[in-house]
DNA sequence: AAGAAGGAGATTC
DNA sequence: GAATCTCCTTCTT
């Protein structure tokens, strides 16, 4: 982090004398301009490359790397005006979602601020609302004009605030919804329309009271029990912890630590776990840790701290105290996790929500930590005896049903779960078997996508290059270039963690880390699997539950329609690339272009796809009858002619 | 400028 | 030969 711009690697400034296109020189100046040209060409490809061109990546990378005490805006939610915990909604009907939201810090925002949807269902087209720069502890109202979804269910949203220059900043602010045939809150508020003059303006001021919808005492308990907390989201405090500290947040913390509040999907997707986040009082140890105190490489600590790499957070596998885990006692799991962990090195997974991945404030390496602890509870004090954590596991990505398990347990509970086992302890095991299905799904996934074996030692050494291409992707690691070329999966395997930094000082010992990741997953697949490693019988109730498009374990070749919908089908992993508009009618979005032509390229071995060919190759579906443009069309929306 | 549409030859399996 | 891949032109947003 530390004199970013004075000691670039030679090695980079070879590279960034070698960036020679024009889109990328377009985004330099681009991005020096929105910096007043506080960085030179070469700092500014540095930031660029680090978040893989991604321009607002690029600025919160660097406010995060080089400007350490810039002053960033604060947002306090304050509570629900509209939509409060345990209010549904009708199908199908338009509503009005308004928060309550204070500046929270001691500075007036700057211009040009906006309220943005960042993740989960958005419930209508509105992506953005533009919110009016607030005095410092000013309050106000910030509404949205939503469509509730077409079938009944709980769905969730994350939306936050966002600078002009695409800094988010404050908590992550929620919209639940439970969708109810019969649910009243449309309808009163299309009465209270009468009546009332609708809150549409995003950035009215509150006036007096007014709140026809609010129930404050019930947001309050909700607040409490679970999917909001007063005093900032977990995001929040972890963001706190990670970038500006503010004591009043601490306290709140620490006061909040006096429960422990765990949603559990019923149906326990694994995925879910990629969001699993927890308000805990970070030490300061745990907390400069978090600063990327440990530097696995050298440099590779900084540049794999890449912020493009924080928004997400995808545990790892992890072993877990004997007996207790389905992991190899003596996996080296933990020391790959712990370097992952240090390293900040995380899987790009922009779905799972306060995305987008780049924001400063969202300290991966905390994630992980989240994780890390979760799994060695004898090394921290969460769930099973910490004074008290919030822990938060997100409601499926298909949300149809999403009750949640609230183990509102005071410190020091000896409530007992079936089993003997105290609820925190049930808990935790609930969830270090979650993070466990989650790192195996990640795997899965990366499997089907890349065409490989999930267990390395069957690589071939095209195998292997797919998957160093991969994990450099997903993790932001300095690129090995040739040094492991040539190698298969055996002798891959075979390198002891020195050899791995011979061969890549940069980033060598993370890539061990991760590949100690991958053959650890692989003998527990085999242990509970013999024989089975290849994930070609999914054994969960929602991955690739389409057979048709699973493809990739049965030796024919992919089609370009099949990897779409595996995409697709997966919006946890690649809803930031792709999702669905309505998925009755087959009718998807690709968000991000470059993205999902990389990815298809990846999985064709085709380095050279981009969304041109790709698009030219949906196209050539239109008149074989498998994919369309809707009858609305829109830029970069199809629709399966024949959905599932 | 990016995306959409579609022609046409090349490539891969 | 099917299914892209690649390159291209033209048009639209």
């Amino acid at each position: 982090m530390e004199g970013m711009d004075v000691d670039l690697d030679p090695e980079l400034m070879q590279k960034f004398s070698c960036l020679g296109t024009t889109d990328k020189d377009v985004l330099i100046s681009e991005f020096q301009r929105l910096l007043g040209f506080q960085l030179n060409p070469a700092g500014c490809a540095f930031f660029l490359d680090m978040t893989n061109w991604n321009l607002q990546a690029a600025i919160g990378a660097y406010y995060d790397f080089e400007s350490p005490n810039i002053s960033v805006p604060s947002m306090s939610f304050v509570e629900d005006v509209t939509i409060g915990e345990g209010e549904s909604i009708p199908p199908d009907t338009q509503f009005i979602k308004t928060w309550r939201i204070q500046n929270s810090g001691a500075e007036a925002w700057p211009p040009g601020v906006c309220l943005k949807y960042v993740g989960g269902d958005q419930f209508g087209h509105v992506n953005m609302v533009m919110v009016r720069s607030l005095e410092p502890q000013e309050i106000a109202d910030v509404s949205v004009q939503m469509c509730s979804p077409s079938r009944a269910g709980m769905y969730q949203g994350q939306w936050r605030m966002c600078t002009a220059t695409g800094l988010y900043y404050g908590d992550v602010i929620w919209v639940i919804l439970s969708v109810e045939v019969g649910g009243l809150l449309g309808v009163t508020q299309q009465l209270s329309s009468f009546e009332t003059e609708f809150n549409t303006q995003p950035h009215r001021k509150v006036e007096g009271n007014f709140n026809p919808f609010a129930s404050p005492q019930k947001n309050r308990q909700s607040d409490e029990n679970n999917l909001k907390d007063p005093g900032g989201s977990e995001f929040d405090s972890i963001s706190k912890n990670t970038w500006a500290p503010a004591p009043d947040q601490t306290e709140q913390d620490e006061n909040r630590l006096s429960q422990n509040s765990v949603n559990l999907s019923p149906s326990s997707h694994a995925n879910n776990l990629s969001v699993v986040t927890y308000s805990k009082n970070l030490s300061e140890d745990q907390t400069s840790l978090c600063g990327q105190q440990w530097k696995p490489g050298g440099q590779s600590a900084d540049t794999a701290a890449s912020p493009s790499s924080m928004g997400s957070a995808s545990p790892g596998l992890s072993p877990g105290p004997p007996g207790r885990l389905l992991l190899p006692p003596d996996s080296a799991l933990r020391t790959g996790l712990e370097k992952a962990a240090a390293a900040g090195t995380g899987p790009e997974r922009r779905d799972w929500s306060p995305s987008p991945p780049a924001t400063p404030e969202q300290g991966l390496p905390t994630f992980y930590l989240s994780y890390f602890d979760m799994l060695y509870p004898e090394d921290s004090s969460w769930v099973a005896k910490g004074p008290g954590a919030s822990t938060r596991v997100e409601p499926p990505d298909e949300p149809e049903q999403c009750p949640v398990i609230d183990s509102q347990a005071p410190g020091g509970s000896l409530d007992l779960a079936p089993g003997g086992l105290t609820l925190e302890e049930h808990s935790l095991e609930q969830v270090q078997s979650m993070v466990v299905g989650e790192v195996l799904k990640d795997i899965e996934t990366a499997c089907k996508l890349l065409n490989i074996t999930a267990d390395p030692v069957d690589w071939s050494p095209g195998n292997v290059q797919k998957w160093l291409l991969w994990t450099e992707h997903q993790y932001r690691l300095p690129p090995v270039g040739k040094a492991f070329q040539e190698l298969g999966g055996k002798e891959l395997c075979a390198m002891s963690e020195e050899q791995f930094r011979q061969r890549s000082p940069l980033g060598g010992d993370v890539l061990h880390a991760h590949l100690d990741i991958w053959k650890s997953a692989a003998w527990m697949k085999e242990r509970t699997s013999p024989g089975a490693i290849h994930f070609c019988a999914s054994t969960s109730e929602e991955s690739w539950t389409d057979s048709e498009v699973d493809s990739s374990c049965s030796g024919q070749p992919i089609h370009l329609w099949q990897f779409l919908k595996e995409l697709l089908l997966k919006p946890h992993s690649y809803g930031r690339f792709i999702r669905w508009l309505n998925k009755e009618k087959g009718i998807f979005k690709i968000e991000d272009s470059a993205q999902v032509a990389r990815l298809w390229g990846i999985r064709k071995n085709r380095p050279a796809m981009n969304y041109d060919k790709l698009s030219r190759s949906i196209r050539q579906y239109y008149k074989k009858g498998i994919i369309r443009k809707p009858d609305i069309s829109q830029r970069l929306v199809y629709q399966f002619v024949h959905p599932i």
